[in-house]
RNA sequence: CGGGGUGUGGCUCAGACCGGUAGAGCGCACGGUUCGGGUCCGUGAGGUCCGCGGUUCAAAUCCGCGCACCCCGACCA
């Protein structure tokens, strides 16, 4: 650590983010271009991610299955927009085992092909339907511009691949699981996400729909955040996945696939993270709160620790996530400062004082200096711990959302729009043709972020070229 | 792919024009000191100076070739 201080967020936002992430000791970057390590503390944070939403895809009838990491070249070949969108950023194994390779085999960018051709094995009767299993794992895109966790050449993540024997069914699915995305953002991560369905133009490669979650990180661009997609019989009938329904017709299965990746890493530390570091939500935090004893001498050191000690193991056996600094080479100033970098949401600070007094220290995260310091008895400590770490999850939602709608307008006319998105989000109708949204993107850089399911009532004109429209859209310069 | 830049202890960099036994800060180890908001002092470990070739008594330094990385542009979930 050459320097003590991040560079704030308003001198340069890109370069807090840089080296926020590997301060914070989230990650690192690897010896390979475009690839970084993930760290034991970040994750952590994305086992705390995963665990949640594991869980609730188990609960909606998911399983958990494994496909191989190389998929045959060929097999991208078989579906026109998905080769042609996947193509530019394919790594390819040309060699093995010392001999060329008859066959190329592609580093999987994602798992539609291959979980395309082994359902077409496994499919045979409606009986087999629906299938819905979910692969965790990585993938690998070949990227130029890196930036840990939002952009890297391979990522973590899980991609959930289901089949059905209805369109009704499918589509139900996509949504199914987009709410349960947005669940996990408001709940677990405290970000306000919009539910949306994609333009044809951003939409996935091979999909007939498109729907994201879209979050304003600090900078108020956007960060697409989950996805989910609709693929009708694309597909399935470029693999040939086919059953034999109920009425013994031989029939295509209707496919989904979705998405969160470690990018959310990247969304949680751009939407609460603040000039002095991290800002985790209690919920998924790794450490949901650190003991930091303070003492002068041995003699007030044992008194001090006897107090940490019982606190530590009362917070533990309460359930909380709790850690003891007792480092002795380094002040406590120093570790204020180390843990509010890696964004532990309270901290308990027991010094001789405290003893005294039957007290301690509890510094929530979120509120820096002494407005978020309180001094509270040892009694009952567990629940009042517990009741505050709760309390910074929901205030972290609430600060997100009061800046999501902060920076969020409604333009008036283009060049509204024109001066909205240079620092925020345009929320206006779009005639959904895409020469307007081309020319918006040429115009200003930011593109379509997607068309709200919740639509208001009624109908307008596009706020590019006046002609009637449905639905509005979000415009946003994007991740 | 086009333009610019940089390669020297773990990190950030000085030294290079003007060739002569490789340096600083931070980090790390050890000892002490300190600890209620980034303590201080001392001791110490650690380097094929990106690679190959050339010039020279002598190359981190000059010359040639190569490699790698970074920045800007173009391209892109």
């Amino acid at each position: 650590m050459a320097e003590e201080k991040l560079p704030t967020r308003a001198e340069d936002f890109a370069e807090w983010y840089n080296q926020l992430v590997v301060r914070s000791d989230m990650a690192d970057y690897a010896p390979v271009r475009g690839c970084m390590v993930v760290k034991p503390y970040g994750w952590a944070l994305w086992e705390n991610i995963t665990s949640w939403l594991d869980a609730e895809f188990k609960k909606t009838g998911h399983v958990n299955a494994a496909f191989p990491t190389l998929i045959p070249l060929s097999f991208f070949e078989k579906e026109k927009e998905h080769v042609e969108g996947f193509a530019p950023e394919l790594a390819v194994v040309t060699h093995g085992g010392g001999e060329e390779l008859e066959e190329k085999l592609a580093v999987r960018p994602t798992s539609e092909t291959i979980i395309g051709h082994m359902y077409a094995k496994w499919i045979k009767s409606w009986r087999d339907l629906p299938v819905l299993i979910v692969q965790w794992g990585s993938v690998l895109r070949w990227e130029l511009r890196t930036k840990l966790f939002l952009r890297t050449a391979e990522f973590y993540w899980h991609e959930g691949h289901t089949a059905h024997a209805s369109a009704e069914e499918a589509l139900e699915e996509m949504y199914r699981i987009l709410d349960i995305y947005e669940r996990f953002c408001y709940e677990e991560a405290a970000i306000p996400v919009i539910k949306g369905t994609k333009s044809e133009t951003e939409r996935f490669a091979g999909a007939h729909t498109t729907t994201s979650i879209e979050a304003m990180m600090w900078d108020k661009r956007a960060l697409q955040s989950g996805t989910s997609h609709y693929f009708s019989t694309n597909f399935s009938k470029a693999f040939d996945i086919q059953f034999l329904n109920r009425g013994n017709t031989l029939q295509y299965a209707e496919t989904t696939s979705w998405a969160i990746s470690s990018r959310i890493i990247g969304a949680i530390i751009m939407v609460h993270g603040d000039d002095q570091g991290l800002v985790l939500p209690p919920r998924l935090a790794p450490i949901q709160a650190v003991i930091v004893p303070i003492f002068r001498n041995d003699a007030e050191k044992g008194k001090v620790m006897d107090v940490a000690d019982r606190v530590f193991l009362e917070l533990k056996e309460a359930g909380i996530r709790v850690k003891m600094d007792d480092r002795d080479n380094v002040s406590s100033g120093f570790k204020f400062n180390d843990w509010e970098m890696r964004g532990v949401p309270l901290r308990v600070e027991i010094g001789p004082k405290d003893v005294e007094k039957g007290s301690v220290a509890l510094a929530r995260r979120d509120k820096p200096g002494k407005e978020g310091k309180t001094f509270v008895s040892q009694a009952d400590l567990a629940s009042t711990v517990n009741g505050l770490l709760a309390d910074v999850q929901s205030s972290l939602l609430k600060r997100a959302t009061d800046y999501f709608n902060a920076n969020v307008h409604e333009p008036k006319d283009y060049e509204d729009l024109k001066q909205i998105v240079a620092d925020g989000w345009a929320f206006a109708y779009w005639c959904e043709s895409a020469e307007c949204e081309a020319r918006v993107k040429q115009d200003t850089k930011a593109t379509t972020r997607n068309i709200p399911l919740n639509q208001p009532e009624g109908e307008g004109t596009c706020i590019v070229c006046g002609r009637p429209a449905r639905r509005k859209v979000y415009f946003a310069k994007a991740y």
